[in-house]
DNA sequence: GGCTGCGAGACTCG
DNA sequence: TCACGAGTCTCGCAGCC
């Protein structure tokens, strides 16, 4: 029977840590919100195996003393490990009230049951504490009826710790006996307080920018909904603001893909492709097949993009600024290991290659006297590739400088380049580069990452709109130039077919329920993806003490998208910073081949990139 | 008649 | 059945009060 105690005084708190076992402690916090900026604490519950308190901070005069106390406990040499769920919160919290570096030896059960098996329905606590300890769970909106002061509540907070401290004992010997040791301890954990201090710097936005983009934005729509009606012989009205602002609103929504079905077909479009139920599609690639036939479809698909990048972008980041100006996004560790970004998401900033007037990324900014430095690995996932295929071909591409994407089309395409040319450091070799940018592209984007992720000859013909024996021989020239990739997926298949799971060089695995087709094609891509993933985060491990060792250039990291990092530092140590940077991360994992890292520097997101 | 939840379809990124 | 991974928007329908 584990023995309960509610705390409010610091003199309580000091004898309950008395009889307390420091080796081992499970802590969880209870908070006001989920933002950095925006949140208070309101208790904290810690357990050692043997008791669990609440300390209830909650309009609590001797919060200042307790925290001084707790601050005592987490940094002193006699504890050995503190057990979290979802550690970056609870460490962020810590950071909120003034306990910025508790000892380092962590475990994060949400972690551990993600390496020991990610495809759990859920890795919350709550989840876990019913489906596997066979607890009685209770919602936290249900706990807090009565208030935080309330038993229900203090039971509730209570039982975080505990279960926290029983998930623990249940996970600990798993990963030892699945091997996963190395990759938990080593990288996972640590790069817990990465994720910690993403969750606290967030990356600065400019609202007046966004703001600026969005009434061009919405002054363009209606000039769009206007031309698009004309052109359709549909009535439309001009409708006129308070603010003296005007809005076009016609009978047709453009953005319902039934609407735009209908009103394609009334104007004599033949539309052919189909929905996977069976629908007819009015995808951007099917109106680009039309786009030829005039200005409604050039309209239209404009139109599509522009109110895309308003209802997705523009108009709702914003809303998502904390009250410093800055964006803080929730990072979301995943099944292939990757990282997700939620709320917003800020991985998928339309890119502006096409060069619009739009430009959401121009939005994220340095703040006054910083710069903001982005930071990408070179052909990040083909070197990966090289490395674990050991084919020839690539790994003699990489360590000597050539050009894979022109040598696979050369190969592909038969363009007939002579071998000099596809060195980097041939004189002609930038000229051709460009001549050969769309053949370079399509083999490149098209044809190399699709067939080493499984797509067929069938995929292939539609993508690009040519027969089923011409995407064939594609992809038998692309296994010709690399066997040992074919051979190397064909042994990825095999130990899948034998263990049901396959692992990276970290040793993180992917395990599958049933080997089908699709299986395969998920196990190879996670080979690939989450070797790409281990890498960036032993990078940012590395990245964080270089940073915590240099101080004097204030540096931070704010945001990472799968093989980039983006920082932002103090203007005077940007070139200093750049270059410790690239040491850093072309050193930060070994691979067969060299790893290379493309920075830039700016003062937003958009000149940096 | 309005609200909510959900699947579909579409689009953004690496 | 037909490259992998992720998140999120709007539309339009079903079900509920």
């Amino acid at each position: 029977m584990i023995h309960r105690t509610v705390i409010v005084d610091n003199d309580a708190f000091r004898s309950w840590l008395a009889t307390a076992n420091w080796d081992t402690m499970a802590f969880d916090t209870e908070t006001t919100d989920l933002k950095y900026t925006e949140l208070d604490i309101n208790g904290f519950s810690l357990c050692d195996g043997k008791k669990v308190c609440y300390v209830d901070l909650a309009d609590n005069v001797q919060k200042d003393s307790i925290i001084a106390t707790l601050k005592h406990v987490l940094t002193h040499p006699k504890m050995k490990l503190i057990i979290m769920h979802n550690a970056p919160f609870d460490l962020m919290v810590l950071h909120k009230v003034g306990i910025t570096d508790p000892i380092e030896r962590i475990f994060c059960t949400m972690t551990s049951s993600y390496v020991i098996d990610e495809n759990r329905p859920s890795h919350s606590l709550k989840y876990r504490a019913s489906d596997e300890l066979g607890e009685t769970v209770v919602s936290f909106t249900e706990a807090e009826k009565e208030g935080v002061h309330s038993h229900n509540f203090h039971t509730y907070a209570q039982n975080d710790a505990l279960w926290t401290y029983q998930l623990f004992q249940k996970d600990l010997p798993i990963i030892k006996k699945q091997n996963l040791t190395m990759l938990f301890r080593d990288i996972e954990m640590p790069f817990q307080f990465v994720l910690r201090d993403l969750a606290i710097e967030g990356v600065l936005m400019d609202a007046k920018e966004m703001e600026r983009q969005k009434v061009l934005a919405e002054a363009l729509l209606d000039k769009l909904v206007i031309r698009l009606a004309e052109l359709a012989h549909i009535p439309y009205v001009i409708q006129k603001g308070l603010s003296g602002d005007q809005t076009a609103q016609c009978s047709v929504n453009f953005n319902s893909t039934a609407q735009r079905v209908d009103i394609l077909q009334k104007m004599g479009y033949t539309l052919r492709e189909t929905t996977d139920t069976g629908e007819l599609s009015t995808a951007k690639d099917v109106l680009e097949r039309l786009r030829p036939t005039g200005e409604f479809i050039d309209k239209l698909i404009q139109y599509l993009t522009v109110r895309k990048l308003v209802d997705s972008f523009i108009s709702k980041l914003p809303l998502l600024q904390c009250s410093d100006g800055r964006v803080r996004t929730s990072f979301n560790n995943t099944v292939t290991g990757r990282l997700s970004s939620s709320k917003p998401n800020l991985q998928n900033l339309p890119s502006n290659r096409t060069k619009s007037e739009f430009d959401v990324r121009a939005c994220f900014v340095a703040p006054e006297g910083k710069t903001l430095i982005v930071a990408d690995y070179g052909g990040q996932e083909l070197r990966i590739l090289a490395d674990q295929s050991q084919d020839e071909i690539l790994l003699d591409c990489f360590n000597n400088g050539m050009d894979v994407h022109l040598i696979a089309a050369n190969k592909i395409f038969g363009l007939n380049l002579s071998d000099e040319v596809l060195f980097e450091e041939n004189k002609d070799h930038e000229a051709t580069k460009e001549k050969y940018k769309l053949d370079r592209h399509k083999a490149k984007n098209g044809v190399v990452f699709p067939i080493i992720y499984g797509k067929t000859e069938l995929g292939i013909s539609q993508d690009f709109g040519i027969t089923v024996a011409t995407a064939t021989t594609w992809i038998t020239k692309f296994f010709e130039l690399c066997p040992d990739v074919h051979k190397a997926i064909k042994k990825c298949h095999k130990f899948l077919y034998h263990h049901k799971y396959v692992y990276t060089k970290s040793g993180r695995r992917r395990r599958f329920e049933r080997i089908d087709n699709r299986a395969k094609r998920q196990a190879y891509n996670f080979l690939i993806q989450g070797t790409a993933a281990d890498m960036l985060k032993v990078a940012m491990v590395k990245l964080r003490h270089l940073i915590k060792n240099n101080p004097q250039w204030e540096c931070k990291m704010v945001l990472t998208v799968h093989d980039e990092i983006v920082f932002e530092v103090l203007d005077e140590y940007t070139d200093e910073a750049v270059s410790k940077i690239e040491e850093v991360m072309v050193n930060a994992y070994k691979l067969c081949v060299p790893l290379t890292v493309e920075i830039g520097v700016g003062r937003t997101y958009s000149e940096a990139k």
